[in-house]
DNA sequence: CACTTTTTTAGAATCATTATAAACTAGTTA
DNA sequence: TAACTAGTTTATAATGATTCTAAAAAAGTG
């Protein structure tokens, strides 16, 4: 398996659950967004055993944590997660509550003037919202 | 009250309840943001009746509706509204777990590049993150 | 294998938010 | 003012995403 240096170097045991899901998440050309939810069902279509849902929560939060995924910033009721955890920007489609990437050369240079005292920028965000 | 005829003009009564959230929100010269429980415990300070957790979350929805309020896209457990509506930007700083204001203009003109079919802009926020 | 540490798991707990449905109130008309 | 209706408030229950718990299983080490 392609994972199981990615997370041993992680310092993360590259056991069977967590295999499995960086098979859902990342053995892909495309990247993706995702709620939890989602995602359980992705795991339960492409590989046949089950992973109990406080182990999904529990391996996104790591890979979190390690910059392998991405947590995006919206008003929904589910976390949304994003595999492309390149610098970027989304539209937010509201009626479809769909995300679509907005790279970083879809969105003019951004120039954020005010500075906070004692305060460093970590990221830029912009979120882009979609009507009819 | 100041408050009766702006209600009225928007097809809510303004009963009791409505006018005291109104006096708590939108009675002072400084915007400012809040989640519905910091607004509850506001509501108690400032007015010596207590309001009902389900009226205040009621009216900040249909404040909300109205324009009256907007909701702040930030992951965070509790929602964040805001009694700015023009508009602008925020920092998030991180550790205060503190909204900021960032006007549009200490951001530079945002020229989203992309289109989606079928779609139009409806807004465009940016969420700046701050570190130490 | 023996031992330690990490991980998985089912189920319980938490907590923000929404739904319910009965009591109350504002606005209207007689 | 009384009667009527639609809208509102309220306490409380329900919902649902997420986190917690603690026991069992698996991984790493020698
Ligand atoms: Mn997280
Ligand atoms: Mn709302
Ligand atoms: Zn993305
Ligand atoms: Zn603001």
């Amino acid at each position: 398996m392609k994972y199981i240096e990615k997370l041993r170097n992680s310092g993360l045991r590259p056991t069977k659950q967590r295999l499995q899901i960086c098979d859902v998440l990342f053995n892909t050309d495309k990247t993706f967004h995702f709620t939890i939810n989602e995602l359980e069902q992705k795991i339960k279509k492409q590989t046949n055993s089950k992973i109990s849902l406080a182990t999904v929560y529990n391996t996104v939060h790591a890979f979190e944590k390690k910059g392998y995924l991405k947590q995006i910033p919206i008003n929904s009721s589910e976390t949304y997660f994003d595999t492309n955890v390149t610098d970027h920007h989304h539209f937010y489609d509201l009626k479809e509550e769909k995300l679509i990437d907005l790279e970083n050369s879809d969105v003019g240079p951004i120039n954020i003037l005010k500075k906070i005292n004692g305060k460093k920028i970590k990221s830029v965000e912009v979120l882009v919202k979609l009507e009819e």
